[in-house]
RNA sequence: GGCUCCGUAGCUCAGCUGGAUAGAGCAUCGCCCUUCUAAGGCGAGGGUCGUUCGUUCGAAUCGAACCGGAGUCACCA
């Protein structure tokens, strides 16, 4: 859809052009091939003839030189906002004016409605759930697991922007039962005092502990398997203790139920810190056994396949080799419960699409699944789709508990907090309620660890170093919420009036032009994220953005403009920016400090 | 061996729905705080875009093959 008036009124004035010469060429393309020159000496927007000369069979720079008679003798170029107009070589240039620029960009800024245009028409958005976060309970909950969170709260908030707020629905989808449980609960009755349970059931780092049980849990049963006698007992046992959960009675279904709900209220901890919610959260223990009786109807059905006693689906003629579905003794696995979570999800609320935020290790498992959903006849299969993002390593690799070398997030998150006030907000002590230094130093951490889990393509892997995000400089979250607070200081300092006239003609030192027509193409950023799952380029883009800010800070004092209205004008681009720092950020989940 | 992902500056990465001289950050070196917050700005050095072939008027971008790295390949999640 065509959303960005500049583009839209130039395309017009090609498209008339080119009719003046017996062409017709779909408005449409025009504006889509409206691109911008290599450096704003050139142009302001450019338009590149390769496509319409294909069609006249004319080379690129014979059709421009035509169009550029075309627009030239026909028509009044101020009518539509262009100062100049070139042709070079297969290329049209323009330069539009300041005050159209303003017009169309930087006024719809400042009354709020450039942020309210639609995008997309309702009609072409399709109703979408994108699930994310699949944290495990009575498991560590680390940095590793923020990569997930960031992106899928990212992709929601530019989805939701893009496509209509009603359209999208974010789930979450918890390992509340399993192995890794029945691990940590072995561990707690065997080798935890019930003096030391009860001292940690009323602690507030209990969902904490509960992690670090499973670690101990998982090292202890690693070491005891080389031996036999031991190995068997310890597998009976745990055999036991998921019977029991899943006949939910016994004295671990008690203790199942209470230790779960001890993750639950970490999980919540987390996602109220990083201002995450959900529509729908599934539960691992909610799909468990009906998944089991939907396979078992659909082998009866015929629909499924036996093989070596269990039974599934072979792709192997699609090189996906076998679908397991349901093991020799009847149990369900992973691809069970993803089979009937998503019959639920397109049942449960009509989606046309859906989106899996997984890590890539399930690229075989995603892609079994769908085709398996394929099999059965959904529709909606052709329109599910991973997202994969690959891993987050610490400088010393991978992370395990074995190396000991996990850090609980929200530690983590305290110390980052801890270092943002000693090291940087520490000039404002005297200045700053304790209160204000909290807030602000809660906004920076965000904005480090969001925007460093974000910045990056999902199939890169991600290196924590602590130390190096602490740095905080560069192209990280906190330079662009600094550039956010320097603007707003100055609307402050200046008392930007919102209701003054501005004269926007006199924006037109290159930094000011180049501002402008950055701050235009913000809506075009938000589609281009949300259609390619990309919050990384809306991160490049808000990188962009405040360099130029910064660029056009140094070179254009507004405090020390020639004369008031230039200082108001300037000012104006100024809040203009801080605007769509301040929106684009929090697409992106981060919020902004307004001082820092 | 099959499949997936990656390979661009010393390091970490943008750019990839083909188009104007390949861009950032970090690191290194040089300038700019009596002037709107130096968490900043300006400048310098640094690249056979893994290799080869192909498609095209035009390839970092598309296709093929190969090389190098990571992940994954039925009773774990």
């Amino acid at each position: 859809m065509m959303h960005e008036k500049v583009r839209v009124k130039l395309s017009e004035l090609i498209g008339l052009a080119f009719q003046k010469m017996g062409v017709t060429v779909e408005v449409q393309s025009t504006y889509k091939t409206l691109v911008e020159p290599p450096n704003l000496e050139l142009a302001h927007l450019a338009f590149g003839c390769f496509i319409v000369s294909k069609e006249l069979k004319k080379s690129p720079a014979l059709v421009a030189s035509e169009l550029y008679q075309s627009i030239t003798d026909h028509f009044d170029l101020t009518e539509y906002g262009v100062q100049s107009v070139v042709a070079a070589g297969p290329y049209i240039n323009f330069k539009l004016t300041p005050a159209f620029l303003f017009k169309n960009v930087v006024s719809d800024i400042l009354d709020h409605s450039y942020f309210q245009r639609e995008l997309i028409g309702p009609d072409l958005a399709q109703k979408t759930m994108i699930e994310y976060s699949q944290p495990n309970t009575h498991k560590e909950l680390h940095v590793g697991h923020m990569r997930n969170l960031c992106l899928g709260d990212a992709l929601i908030r530019l989805m939701r922007r893009a496509y209509g707020q009603e359209k999208i629905i974010s789930s979450t989808f918890p390992g509340d039962v399993g192995t890794h449980v029945a691990k940590c609960l072995w561990y707690i009755k065997n080798h935890i005092s019930e003096f030391e349970f009860q001292e940690q059931s009323g602690s507030d780092e209990r969902g904490e502990w509960l992690g670090k049980m499973y670690s101990a849990g998982n090292l202890k049963l690693e070491d005891e398997a080389s031996n036999p006698e031991q190995f068997e007992r310890n597998k009976k046992q745990l055999t036991d203790i998921l019977k029991q959960l899943e006949n939910q009675s016994g004295e671990f279904f008690d203790l199942w139920k209470e230790t779960r709900q001890w993750s639950i209220d970490l999980m919540n901890k987390v996602y109220l810190w990083a201002d995450v919610t959900f529509d729908r959260w599934y539960w691992e223990s909610e799909v468990d056994a009906a998944s089991v009786e939907t396979v078992k109807k659909y082998y009866t059905e015929g629909k499924l396949q036996k093989s070596e006693g269990a039974i599934g689906l072979d792709f192997s003629e699609s090189n996906l080799g076998f679908c397991l579905l349901l093991k020799s003794d009847g149990t369900g696995l992973y691809a069970t419960k993803d089979l009937e979570l998503a019959r639920r999800k397109f049942e449960e609320f009509k989606i046309q699409k859906s989106i899996y935020v997984v890590d890539q290790r399930q690229a075989l498992h995603f892609k079994q699944v769908f085709k398996t959903l394929e099999h059965l006849g959904f529709e909606q299969a052709k329109d599910c789709f991973h997202l994969q993002y690959n891993f987050v390593e610490l400088p010393d690799g991978a992370m395990s508990s074995r190396k000991g070398n996990i850090v609980p997030l929200m530690h983590l998150v305290s110390s980052m907090e801890e270092h943002v006030q000693h090291e940087y907000l520490n000039r404002y002590e005297k200045e700053w309620t304790k209160t204000e230094m909290e807030h602000v130093a809660d906004a920076v951490a965000k904005g480090a660890i969001k925007y460093g889990m974000l910045k990056q393509d999902t199939n890169k892997k991600i290196v924590f170093d602590m130390n190096e995000w602490l740095k905080l400089d560069g192209e990280s979250g906190p330079f662009i919420q600094y550039s956010y607070a320097r603007i707003n200081s100055l609307i402050k300092k200046f008392s930007y009036d919102h209701s003054q006239k501005i004269n926007g003609e006199l924006l037109m030192h290159a930094a000011e032009i180049q501002m402008m027509q950055h701050l235009m193409n913000f809506n075009s950023q938000i589609l281009t994220s949300a259609d390619g799952y990309k919050p990384a380029s809306m991160c490049s883009y808000l990188y962009d953005t405040a360099k130029k800010f910064n660029v056009f800070y140094h070179e254009c004092s507004i405090g020390h403009a020639e004369n008031e209205d230039l200082k108001k004008a300037r000012l104006s681009l100024a809040y203009a920016t801080g605007l769509v720092l301040k929106e684009g950020l929090a697409l992106l989940g981060i919020p902004v400090p307004e001082r820092m």
